[in-house]
DNA sequence: CTATAAATAAGTATAAATACGTAGTTTTTA
DNA sequence: TAAAAACTACGTATTTATACTTATTTATAG
């Protein structure tokens, strides 16, 4: 099992870091800024756990967690917080956490969330997260699965022969999808497109 | 000099609107809607100065300056704000405001106001303004003016004829322009254009 | 098993953007 | 005031995107 922790405080993800070997969990590394962070789970997606902080500067702990799940739903991600709020709570697992622990939870408090996690999602903590940008993204526009991977390549900057060609389909066919998907967001032209897909944060980086 | 007013509290927007009258600032418009606002200004360049509130509903006044100043720098802004909180007024500033007036500023004070932010900087309250996105972007792609305002209606999606007919210039020059803009920021295509201008948070509301 | 949605593709035409080059005019600034 | 920068504009050609339509094959859900 390969973790990361995100934490602006570092004594404390130090010693999170040790806790964590200790019940063999490697850490791979601890991050105190979470765009960091960001950018290394973006390069090399090879873990399957994150540790985090809600409360950090530059990039809040919530955003960090509906990013992460919108590129991979499957990593899964404890919060660890300083505050015991219902609110702040609900709303990182609405984020897309799997588990929402205060900062003093024991280092068996920290397993039991492991092994849950894992589990399946009734023994979690979350029933459903309904508010994840990507389902809202999907739920509003209703874009099919050919037409999000069509958009994809668009926000890639790629014309219409080269989707054509990555995707190994007619490029007349890459202009219907990309005609309908421009009809389904309402949008004028591909910068309508990219607008509103970057709103719905589905750009890469 | 032509002036719009925003502000969401209708009677001061009023009571100004007569005071700039008096000494000879037409008031082109007063909003209570910073968003409507920012349309608006969007469409029609054609204001010299802007007369703000912070505390609005939708869109808070240090965004909507440096929105204002990432679309125009030589528009000039004075913020009118109920607190007298130097922090406040520090922030005002390093967003884009030229002047930071409280509202019980009278009618001489507002005369010299704007008097002083047509001045040089020296005489406006501002020193310095380093932490502007708009610096941040501008420093970066080194866009220049008219660039700048051919980026806004880019991503406004309108096409090269469109602008054209904004901006009331030939569309082979908007197409010159676009192709200096797309090669300052190492583009390779409109949506690679938006993408860059959103990061910099340069968009439509 | 059969409607329905999705994915595929093409015809025909026009509009728009990009590429690459050149160059005059105006404005800014050193 | 001379030089630099910005703004303006066009020629020519090609590529790309959009508009509007029709239609077949392939999943998929009821």
């Amino acid at each position: 099992m390969r973790a990361i922790i995100i934490d602006d405080h570092k004594i404390f993800g130090e010693g999170l870091s040790m806790i964590l070997e200790k019940i063999d969990i490697s850490v791979v590394r601890v991050f105190q800024d979470p765009k960091e962070a960001w950018l290394y789970f973006h390069k090399f997606q090879n873990i399957d756990i994150i540790f985090t902080d809600i409360n950090m500067p530059e990039m809040n702990g919530f955003k960090l967690c509906e990013k992460i799940k919108n590129i991979n739903s499957s990593i899964k991600i404890i919060v660890l917080s300083m505050y015991d709020d219902k609110r702040i709570k609900k709303q990182a697992l609405q984020s897309g956490a799997d588990i929402y622990l205060t900062k003093t939870a024991s280092k068996g408090d920290i397993q039991k969330a492991v092994k849950n996690c894992f589990l399946n999602k009734d023994f979690a903590q979350k029933k459903s997260q309904p508010n994840l940008i990507k389902d809202k993204f999907t739920m509003k526009y209703k874009l099919t699965k050919r037409e999000r991977e069509i958009l994809v390549q668009i926000l890639d900057e790629k014309s219409n022969q080269e989707i054509a060609e990555v995707l190994q389909i007619s490029k007349r066919t890459v202009e219907t999808h990309r005609k309908n998907i421009q009809l389904k967001l309402k949008a004028k032209n591909s910068v309508g497109i990219v607008k509103i897909a970057l709103q719905y944060d589905l750009g890469v980086i």
